[in-house]
RNA sequence: UGCGGGGUCAUCUCAACCGGUAGGAUGCCUGAUUGUUAAUCAGGUCGUGCGGGUUCGAGUCCCGCCCCCGCAGCCA
């Protein structure tokens, strides 16, 4: 590391030193930890959010990504030359600012810093976002400049720590982190249309839509297994539900059945939750997010065969005015869901729906062929499905017969169909959606504000 | 892909009545202000998506195109 500049000449900032005043010792620190510096003298390095200004006194509001606080420039206490200068730095410059960290209720946050020096890094061209009224279009085409705002940054946190709760639970539960690949050669599911690229000599290649059969083979070979990353559907939906680029988290349990998953489910969820609730208050705050109703995310949750929800939309069609014909059978439909969903404070889990609107990997329930041993859970308020899952066929010859039936090609599928031959078990798994999850959680509108950078039908910029 | 709703300054869930000088707010610039909370106050700056048509005259009416938003199907 070079030294000299005053950037690079940065003490641990876990170790400041108040009693120093000469500023080659001055520690840097971060806003988040701010409130353990009180009395002391440090240096923040952030960028300038907002100022108000009053003449003789500048009120700088300062960001450094772990929160804003709030810098008084005191036009008698510093000089009319810093002062001045200071005046003119533009917003969203960087800029490094030294004071003394004091509580002062007026300030929000509670806590403040007296501003003694402000030095500028690198001034700001006119900044584009406003602090108010945008429109979401204008703001996604600044998608890279919107991220330091109060909102997506709240959001991002947000995902930072759901992800962090899905690693934690599966890695606290035995599960072993095996990533599947995203460059795959055939679909998995045969349904969803694929984004599709050159692989050299090999053909057509296939961004990978699930991992969920890669998963099935590690968890043969490790009983316990998932995988996290980015999925790709070249879907032509324009929802707020939907995106052509998720992530998804996917556990498979060797030996497992479908109650082994609606279990491991409702727990897995109800951590997550109960995790940004705890970890996640502030940011919950800044959403406005009313956290009662999160506060009742545990097990268990509302469980309901596809039968007896077929019952209760028909009923609730019938009660419509005018009535809406009754449910014809088949996969539900959003607005279905969204009746269902709002039946219930919590998720809610959809068990065994007919065997022909699954996919081909789905196991029949021996107790009625015509369904799937598959479960979709609901989440409440709207967001729809969050999580698909079941129990998967595990004998060979009917797992061929599902693939002919699919009129899928045999060839792609010769290694999946060896974890048959070779030793098969029950197993079960399911995938959890995370930015349907987090918008469930920051009770967001669209999920194109719970990714950092979201890829739609009409957006790929920036 | 189908259906529906929209494109007015840099920005805005904004205004412009029957076709007659495009108005406001925010931002930005200048000035004032010693405790601001999206600070406030005064002044200034900036605009009708593209291509045709009707008309003395088009943001407004007609035709075509482009773009955006929402919903549906499909899915997480």
């Amino acid at each position: 590391m070079r030294r000299g500049g005053p950037l690079l000449s940065s003490l641990p900032s876990r170790s400041p030193r108040a009693s120093c005043s000469r500023r080659e010792f001055m520690p840097f620190a971060t806003i988040a930890e701010l409130s353990k510096y009180d009395g002391q003298t440090l240096t923040l390095r952030g960028w300038l959010y907002n100022r108000r200004s009053s003449g003789k006194i500048q009120f700088l509001q300062v960001r450094d990504g772990s929160g804003i606080v709030q810098a008084v420039l005191v036009l008698k206490e510093v000089g009319e030359e810093m002062f001045r200068r200071v005046e003119a730095i533009p917003q969203e410059s960087s800029i490094t600012v030294t004071g003394s960290v004091r509580a002062d209720a007026r300030s929000p946050g509670g806590y403040e810093l007296g501003a003694s020096d402000v030095q500028l890094v690198a001034a700001a061209q006119p900044y584009p976002i406003a602090l108010q009224a945008h429109g979401v279009g204008f703001l996604m085409e600044q998608r890279h400049l919107w991220l330091r705002s109060r909102k997506p940054h709240a959001t991002l946190r947000v995902r930072a720590e759901v992800v962090r709760a899905v690693r934690d639970f599966l890695d606290g539960r035995g599960f072993v982190l095996v990533d599947a690949p995203i460059l795959t050669p055939a679909a998995c599911e045969g349904t969803t249309t694929l984004f599709g690229l050159d692989y050299f000599d090999e053909g057509k290649a296939f961004l990978s839509q699930s991992g969920q059969l890669y998963m099935e083979a590690g968890a043969m070979a490790f009983g316990k297994v998932y995988c996290f990353g980015p999925t790709f559907r070249a879907e032509k939906s324009k929802t707020r539900r939907h995106l052509t680029e998720f992530w998804m988290v996917e556990p498979e349990i060797a030996y497992g059945t479908l109650d082994d998953v609606m279990s491991l489910a409702e727990e897995f969820i109800s951590f997550i939750v109960q995790r940004v609730l705890e970890r996640r208050k502030e940011e919950l705050k800044i959403l406005e997010r009313d956290t009662k109703p999160l506060e009742k995310i545990q097990p268990p949750f509302p469980k309901l065969s596809y039968d007896d929800a077929v019952k209760i939309l028909n009923e609730t069609r019938a009660a419509q005015n005018p009535p809406i014909p009754p449910f014809g059978g088949g996969d539900f439909g959003a607005p279905d869901e969204t009746t269902l969903s709002l039946r219930h404070e919590k998720p809610v889990m959809v068990h065994r729906y007919p065997i022909s609107v699954k996919a081909f990997y789905m196991k029949r329930d021996p107790a009625a062929p015509d369904k799937a041993l598959c479960v979709d859970v609901l989440a409440p308020e709207g967001v729809g499905e969050i999580i698909g899952g079941g129990q998967r066929e595990d004998d060979l010859a009917l797992l061929e017969g599902r693939i002919a039936e699919h009129q899928l090609p045999k060839e792609a599928f010769e290694w999946y169909l060896d974890l048959r031959r070779y030793g098969s078990v029950p197993h079960a798994g399911f995938g959890l959606g995370i930015e349907r999850t987090v918008a469930w959680i920051c009770g967001t509108e669209h999920v194109r504000e719970c990714i950092p950078f979201p890829r739609m039908m009409y957006r790929i910029y920036p």
